[in-house]
DNA sequence: TATCATTCTAGGGATTTTCCCTAATAAAAT
DNA sequence: ATTTTATTAGGGAAAATCCCTAGAATGATA
């Protein structure tokens, strides 16, 4: 019998050494590479072309979300099974049209990662219980129908809004990246129409859900 | 030979279970007790009485120095090794103060955890050494001559931060509270001061530390 | 190739928010 | 009984943000 075979990626060293651990725990599955960042994780799943890539959303240099994308180009045979500390769903929506067959909570029990690898490795999808009411909820679907592609923002807008989001005034962005308060600006407000979001609130969940506010 | 009884504590099943997994394929380890936030915590070892709790800062209702600070009062024989995603050293300042007996990174190899809970449990203390610098930069010795008590905020005053590191207004927060702007700005004022912070910047790091910006 | 969309840049002026200083009342500590 | 702390809030000055407009450069499209 062969075993499943999967590449972990995660940034946090322990996290994934624990998540590790419990995989290989199982008779039938085996982690046979790592990464502990987006690009890392494409160019591992290149080389070992595992079978499923379990893989954080929240990620340094390239995010799960991204790094998603690009593997469902280079590589789509590979399953995606994503994994999450949040529970809102905005970000579920574009995991879904990035082609990700699966998303679980780390909330979850342990053997719901270990339930959902299997599920998805018969060619099905899994979503964490706590999650399937919401993409049924309706306002996901509708999102859905109208093809809507949020977060394509550009380098410098996301960098805008991550600062924005880390409490930095516009003042203080601008003088770190040499440019106009006015451009500062000019930059969040695009971005926020992009986004489709009004306030500083929103801005900060939004850079939670990417992952931008995790450690320093 | 007995073996080292652990109580762990930490908000994430996923991430628990894989420490848990760790800790007891140690022959000389064994987790008696978990918890998912610091009051079940302290409930847990008041019960169990164990050698060491490994404890996550980050969590729900009363964060690890919070508690550690009322485990030293209550069971002041157990040993505290706290984990934790920073690498910032304000906080491991007030830990220190707080009795605890080491502070491992999340980043970290999975076996400095292990040798950390080697190391206290004969009675020495571990920081990891990503960190040991910090300490003794000069910066952090100096407050504990100045015996200063940092992080003493009122309820008033931590839930305005709060909302402020969520990106939420002076006004917003006012209209949430039901009181005036004027008294929101003193509330800041006041917990600035006694932070001896400047910026919105440090209310945000602040507030990451805290462990207020986890998930929603 | 010519045209259109996007990105990055930024100013003017109105509006909103925040900052600094002061202060009253009630509760808690000494 | 006196002092300190917590919560509340105003006035006026200063700073930051918002709304509108716009040019130059790059890239895409017809």
């Amino acid at each position: 019998m062969e075993k499943l075979r999967i590449v972990l990626a995660e940034d946090h060293l322990t996290v994934r050494e624990g998540i590790k651990l419990l995989v290989n725990s199982q008779p039938d599955m085996e982690v046979i590479g790592e990464a502990d960042n987006g690009s890392a994780a494409i160019k591992e799943v290149q080389k070992l072309a595992p079978d499923i890539i379990v893989m954080d959303i929240s990620m340094p240099e390239l995010n799960g979300l991204k790094a998603t994308r690009r593997l469902k180009q280079v590589c789509p045979n590979v399953k995606v099974l994503t994994l999450t500390r949040h529970t809102d769903d905005a970000y579920l929506q574009q995991l879904i049209e990035a082609g990700a067959s699966g998303y679980v909570l780390k909330q979850s029990a342990p053997t719901e990662l270990i339930r959902a690898i299997r599920i998805i490795s018969e060619g099905n999808s899994y979503l964490d219980p706590a999650l399937t009411n919401k993409l049924f909820g309706g306002y996901a679907s509708r999102s859905v129908l109208r093809g809507e592609r949020k977060g394509d923002l550009t380098d410098r807008e996301a960098e805008v809004l991550r600062m924005i989001a880390w409490g930095y005034s516009n003042k203080e962005i601008a003088a770190k990246m040499n440019i106009s308060v006015k451009t500062v600006e000019a930059h969040k407000a695009n971005a926020m129409r992009k986004l489709d979001i009004r306030s500083r609130i929103d801005i900060v969940r939004y850079a939670i859900l990417q992952g931008w506010l995790q450690d320093n």
